[in-house]
DNA sequence: GTACGATCTACAGCGACTGTAGATGCAAGG
DNA sequence: CCTTGCATCTACAGTCGCTGTAGATCGTAC
């Protein structure tokens, strides 16, 4: 007879809050617990840890479904992982991507806010120069 | 009498669907617009130019909130633009932050995916490093 | 017994849209 | 004049990953 954990519990174990867990059972990244007879859940440790990979695979940036593949991959050990590797590289690459707009964006932004003498609004150089961006579509 | 535009072409002047221009509209950052007998909206060049700013302000990332700021501001020519410089660099900084979030986040990535050999699921190294990561928390 | 916290269900709200349904309008071709 | 086909209209639901709320019940300590 191992150990079970209530709700809250569970949540303080892993820092994910007690709506999020039954917003991951409730969107199938958890299973079902079982329920002790007022209808609380009862946890045990395999949830414990299916709760800490989700938990960590969020704060590497993957998103529900990607975590979901993950969870399902992992089910079936004899399974080759490059369908792990895959959907990681993907996670990377998307990554890389965002780093790359964000950058391209902070400089546009840099040349918008650069100069700004504090004059009146009316001749604002800020709200001239976004006026005034009709090149640069498409970012 | 100046051109006037249907939303279509307003949408397509500006790049802005035309579901997006009355959500616009109804979240207050376009004024309502005149209507033909018909009932459908008929846009000017004032339209036309605030459009185009609410466009290029989401390029450059700033919410509508903050679009809305600036827009209120540029209603006033007399005032001082120190408020839109604090918008703009407000706005610098947070990109700034999620750029260094992203980068960080981007080298536990890379730590987790490399030297993945294709094994199978069941000794995957990816699915084991984010098992195992338990210290690097509140990323 | 009673007070307080934990848990329960069910549903609304966030931001910035996107998509849908079902009803009109309008301009061009036959 | 009639049809075809797109544009436009309103109103509302769905996206993602939660968060917050209301109102009820449960468990535990005093």
């Amino acid at each position: 007879m191992t150990r079970t954990y209530a709700i809250g519990e569970l949540s303080r174990r892993t820092g994910v809050k007690v709506t999020t867990i039954r917003y991951y059972e409730k969107n199938g990244l958890l299973p079902e617990p079982q329920r002790a007879e007022s209808g609380h859940r009862r946890y045990d440790a395999t949830a414990l840890e299916r709760l800490g990979f989700i938990r960590q695979s969020r704060l590497l940036g993957f998103d529900l479904s990607a975590i979901r593949e993950l969870l399902d991959l992992s089910a079936d050990p004899d399974r080759p992982c490059e369908a792990v590797d895959e959907i990681a590289r993907r996670h990377t690459a998307e990554i890389e991507d965002r780093i790359r707009q964000l950058s391209a964006l902070k400089s546009e932004l840099d040349r918008v806010v650069d100069g700004c003498g504090h004059r009146r609004v009316g001749d604002c150089h800020v709200l001239q120069s976004i006026a005034e961006r009709e090149a640069a579509d498409r970012g």
